[in-house]
DNA sequence: CAATTATTCAAGATATATATAGAATACTTG
DNA sequence: CAAGTATTCTATATATATCTTGAATAATTG
């Protein structure tokens, strides 16, 4: 095999896989299927896709080894075929809201209508924190924590979170953050845990604006 | 904004946004882009599209925020709006190279085509390392290389390797290793070291296989 | 075994993506 | 300012993707 023929295999063969995941139903249906199995009823329930069509996209993705099925009685099961695939979908979700510039509009949009007269400032949280009940929370990828974090912050990934809430004591305020004011995963983890019923905020910035904040005051 | 609609909003975006690298020959511009700015004219020589095809596919690209263009005399160079989507772009490949059945065949062959025969095991490793002049080359990404390297390697990022060659030695064996044997870089890493007139080898297994090595045998 | 339920398949209409060819623009050089 | 070069635009033919509809399959229940 030369050099260019090894190229458009490479090329063509990711392009294909890119292809399966750029469909926005696609990509409600993965949304939906990282966060655990779901039967096709679940999806069409949820995703107001009829059934043919629900199924039609499933095929895609399990053509492109990206979900796979299993049956059970008379219903067919969907999930996500591993968790590298999850990392990557986040890393893609990560980057188009920061970076596109229309999704960055919406979701600071959203964030206004659910969050914003809820959200806690750094200057807030410092004296939240000096205060007492706090537990504050890093919902970002255990890599980044690792890297740096908010001093006094426990790591719990939000991909993580639904299994990990009893790490989360029930009786604190519990304050979310991530990569600051673009970045949808605190917003996603306020969403988890309210629903949890736990008292929980986010902070309107993120990890990168107090690390600056921090550098200018020493 | 209703929940439905910022969804179907949210979505909406991010499939154009992937819909707008899910293409071959984009691709291939993509990777040509990661290694620096290029002219249109560099684009078409080295990728055997017309001028007006791959006119087309930058002006996809720039729509999308993935390129940027500037224009000095009568050329217009291209290149990726900023570093955070060449993060997307390698976890992307990463995961396909590892997931996509039919690519990791097409990887593999490729590999035994031109360097498994020249390959490097971590037993050989050892005993290179014994016997003295050799430069073991971390190409992975760098946050990768903090979170652990083989004992000794020095990192280089495949992305910044043409703009660092000064800092290897050309009288050493240079071995170059990545994340294991369907991951690319270190094929890369060979491939253009070996243009450069370098004496280079790959490692046919990965950090990740040295480090469960290293485990077992303490 | 007939009826029901869950899912998939098949065919067709419509929309979108791609490559090609030729024209248009815009900058540079003589 | 005319000629040349680099790039983009426009139109078109072809290919691919998407959704809808109705039928087919396959397991379960009465």
């Amino acid at each position: 095999m030369k050099g260019r023929e090894f190229k458009d295999a490479m090329y063509n063969g990711l392009a294909k896989m890119l292809k399966a995941i750029s469909n926005p139903s696609r990509l409600e249906i993965i949304e939906m299927l990282s966060q655990g199995e779901k039967s096709v009823e679940g999806i069409v329930h949820t995703t107001s896709l009829t059934f043919a069509n629900a199924s039609q996209h499933l095929q895609v993705l399990k053509n492109n080894n990206i979900v796979k099925s299993r049956k059970e009685r008379q219903y067919v099961y969907y999930s996500l075929v591993n968790d590298d695939f999850l990392s990557v979908y986040q890393h893609i979700i990560r980057f188009a809201s920061q970076e596109i510039a229309a999704l960055e509009r919406i979701m600071s949009r959203q964030r206004q209508d659910n969050n914003a007269q809820h959200a806690v400032s750094l200057v807030e949280l410092e004296q939240m924190v000096e205060g007492g009940n706090v537990l504050l929370l890093d919902v970002r990828p255990s890599v980044e924590y690792e890297l740096g974090h908010i001093t006094g912050a426990i790591s719990i990934p939000m991909n993580e979170l639904l299994t990990n809430l009893k790490n989360i004591a029930s009786d604190k305020d519990v304050i979310a953050y991530c990569r600051g004011p673009f970045c949808v995963l605190a917003d996603e983890a306020v969403k988890l845990l309210k629903e949890k019923g736990y008292k929980v905020r986010r902070l309107d910035e993120g990890y990168p604006e107090w690390k600056i904040k921090q550098t200018m005051s020493n």
